[in-house]
DNA sequence: GCGCGAACTTAGCACGATACAG
DNA sequence: CTGTATCGTGCTAAGTTCGCGC
């Protein structure tokens, strides 16, 4: 009974999606063809990271024996239960008690030995070296704050706003109709905007040019709005010329003139690129304001095109401590609040006009309140992989219910965990691209198949997902499954949700029963960080060199990105630069053939033909990478998915230097993780 | 339980800086 | 030394999650 479906659901979703233009949806991205597809196909036994192997074993899993030996002073859970007994509301009780008999176990055997850094109220350190204890500020070593409170000291310099307009000068001219027409300051702004995307393909799109002229028209005089009523007789060649020309000689400056603007930069950066917190000195990450300009939106966004104004004082709330000085607005002006919450982590923030959403400057991914709370996720993660066997009985158990809403729950959280789907939340309608995720997928998006390519029970994903990528997948799901989505799309329009009676809250809440802090996108964490450390094992040689371990390690770090989608648009050299190395390593073996011939003759030369021979493979090894990376974005996971420890400890156990690995600003993002994981760390 | 805003993480791309080849 | 390929960084859009008020 109750796995039929709601009366008049599927109308109401008939209803919601009706005016979508399904064809221009489906030709937005067709970039993610060829390629990729095959290698998804090729390497989907990734997609499901090997279930028995992961296991954690009883006795080993929790204490690693070197331990021990390492100042590991917060290990995190404890922390939490440090703090807990504090806290007021009633829900954190509660779940710390659950917390409790879950893991209590977990890092006890950690031991807090180091005795120097534990006052975090800027003791004997203060003064002395300031600059190298700063930089060396091991935050990872310092007890943390209770939840809830990010900080107890802020200080800042307030955001950098974006340059004023300078007008055009008088000899560049903008044509409307045919006939010169000057244009008073704020059109002409505005216009510019137009005139620097000209070259842009989405200048022609209907959409774009409707909003931009809509928005533009606001900021004409009303002398200029009954002229200029459309944008196609107007005539914006010679305006771009002009930016053309502008830039062309940025690139042709000297190098003094270089100089100046990169010694400029560094002054702003030193001034209004750090913060106070809590006696460190910290990076922030994005402290300059946004500029005017005209918003594109990724995909097929409704409004692209339309005028993302200029911020000004009067729409910044500053944050800050009441016991610091707060940053003065530009003079002539006023902030529009100052406030002192340090229940949030954000210095500067405003609304911004396209969305209405707010937007914030914030800290550095360096930066103590980043880097804990990254740890955090990975920790949490790693408490999901405890418990991972348990929930995927249940959910397979769920597949078999009576009520619709438990299936449908199940059959998604199988394809978050399977497939390291989004969770996919609703989105208005007209407000943004039409993406989905696990949760909001339709009928549409899929396609059953009873047989494919020699499998049984195959479903075919096609949908655009977060940024309007694409994801186009072909899996073989259990029986069960396959009958369960079956189930779901009777009766159902192509526009109507697959799981019309889940949506994201319903899903995290249950989530929440399952694991205390589980949520959606544990899964993807937890699966891109576990199939890491699998690849890792699995594909790296002992006996390989470095350049070739580093591939396995880039190959593995591949089945991650595969896994998770993170794809990129091949680089627009990419034939050529692939020609190039090829060209290399013909040269190369010539000179290797060459340098062999004249071993035979001359034997000290053996060196030679063993250096020439390395670099022969190291040529190789690159060509191999970079062919595989083609349409691979390999960055999003490194710095989002995997858990650092993982590729620290790789690097450590193999002699790899962590630079190969890492570039500095990662370093500095993972320092904890560098200065942390043992060679046996195991996720 | 729902809708919504706030806060914070995750994302790809453009472009400038840097390394490298000629 | 200069032009070009590659790499790193900045930018900011687009997600997820949480908590609050009804």
């Amino acid at each position: 009974e109750k796995t039929k479906h709601k009366d008049g659901s599927s109308e109401k979703h008939k209803d919601k999606h009706k005016d979508r233009d399904k064809e221009k949806r489906k030709e937005e991205k067709n970039k993610s063809s060829g390629d990729v597809k095959i290698k998804k196909e090729k390497e989907n036994g990734f997609s499901s990271p090997p279930r028995i192997k992961d296991e954690p074993d009883e006795d080993g899993y929790y204490a690693s024996p070197k331990e021990d030996s390492k100042p590991l002073k917060r290990p995190r859970e404890e922390d939490d239960e440090d703090y807990k007994p504090k806290k007021i509301k009633t829900e954190d009780i509660k779940k710390s008690k659950k917390r409790k008999q879950e893991e209590e176990e977990d890092n006890k055997s950690k031991k807090t030995k180091s005795k120097d850094k534990r006052a975090p109220e800027g003791d004997n350190k203060k003064k002395k070296q300031k600059k190298e204890e700063e930089q060396k500020w091991k935050w990872w070593e310092e007890e943390r704050y209770p939840e809830g409170i990010k900080w107890k000291f802020l200080e800042h310099k307030g955001p950098v706003f974006a340059p004023p307009y300078e007008p055009l000068p008088e000899n560049v001219k903008f044509y409307y109709d045919g006939k010169v027409m000057k244009l008073s300051p704020k059109a002409e702004e505005v216009a510019t905007f137009f005139a620097k995307m000209l070259d842009h393909e989405y200048t022609t799109k209907d959409i774009f040019r409707k909003n931009f002229f809509k928005d533009w028209r606001k900021e004409m005089t009303s002398e200029e709005k009954s002229t200029i009523t459309n944008l196609s007789k107007c005539d914006f060649t010679q305006m771009s010329q002009y930016f053309k020309a502008q830039s062309e000689a940025r690139k042709q400056m000297s190098k003094e003139e270089k100089q100046k603007i990169k010694e400029e930069n560094e002054r702003l950066l030193k001034e209004y690129g750090f913060c106070i917190m809590d006696n460190h000195k910290e990076r922030i990450a994005n402290f300059k304001i946004e500029p005017p300009g005209l918003f594109r939106g990724r995909g097929n966004h409704p409004k692209m095109g339309m005028l993302k104004r200029r911020i000004m004082p009067e729409d910044i709330i500053i944050n800050c401590s009441k016991d610091s000085k707060v940053p003065p607005p530009p003079p002539g002006h006023k902030w529009k609040e100052v406030r002192h919450d340090n229940k949030v982590t954000w210095l500067v923030s405003w609304t911004e006009n396209i969305q209405g959403s707010i937007k914030y400057i914030m800290l550095n991914p360096s930066s103590r309140i980043k880097g804990e709370k990254d740890w955090q996720k990975y920790e949490t993660a790693r408490r999901l992989k405890k418990c991972v066997d348990k929930i995927r009985n249940q959910y397979r158990e769920d597949w078999k219910s009576k009520e619709m809403k438990v299936r449908q729950r199940a059959v998604a959280l199988y394809f978050i965990d399977k497939l390291a789907l989004r969770a996919g939340n609703e989105k208005e309608e007209g407000e943004t691209a039409d993406t989905v995720g696990c949760c909001s997928l339709r009928v549409e998006h899929i396609n059953l198949h009873p047989e494919l390519d020699g499998q049984e029970y195959m479903v075919e994903f096609d949908f655009l997902g977060k940024d309007s990528i694409r994801y186009y997948n072909k899996v073989p799901v259990e029986k069960r499954v396959f009958k369960n989505l079956q189930l779901f799309m009777e009766n159902k329009q192509p526009e109507d949700d697959l799981f019309d009676r889940l949506n994201t809250s319903i899903l995290n809440k249950h989530l929440q029963d399952l694991m205390e802090g589980l949520t959606a996108k544990v899964f993807r964490t937890y699966n891109a960080s576990i199939t890491l450390q699998q690849q890792l094992k699995e594909l790296t040689t002992p006996d390989d060199n470095i350049p070739a371990k580093i591939l396995s390690y880039n190959r593995a770090n591949r089945a991650v990105a595969i896994l998770c989608n993170h794809q990129r648009a091949p680089p627009k050299t990419f034939e050529k630069s692939m020609m190039n190395l090829q060209t290399k390593i013909d040269a190369k073996k010539d000179q290797l053939a060459d340098a062999r011939r004249e071993l035979k003759i001359w034997l000290p030369k053996k060196k030679a033909v063993q250096r020439i021979e390395e670099q022969l493979m190291k040529l190789e090894v690159q060509a191999t990478d970079r062919e595989e990376n083609k349409q691979i974005a390999l960055g999003t996971s490194k710095l989002n998915y995997l858990d650092p420890r993982i590729s620290v400890a790789w690097c450590k156990k193999w002699g790899i230097p962590v630079e190969k690995i890492y570039n500095k600003t990662q370093r500095e993002k993972f320092a904890w993780a560098i200065d942390m994981a043992e060679d046996d760390y195991e996720f």
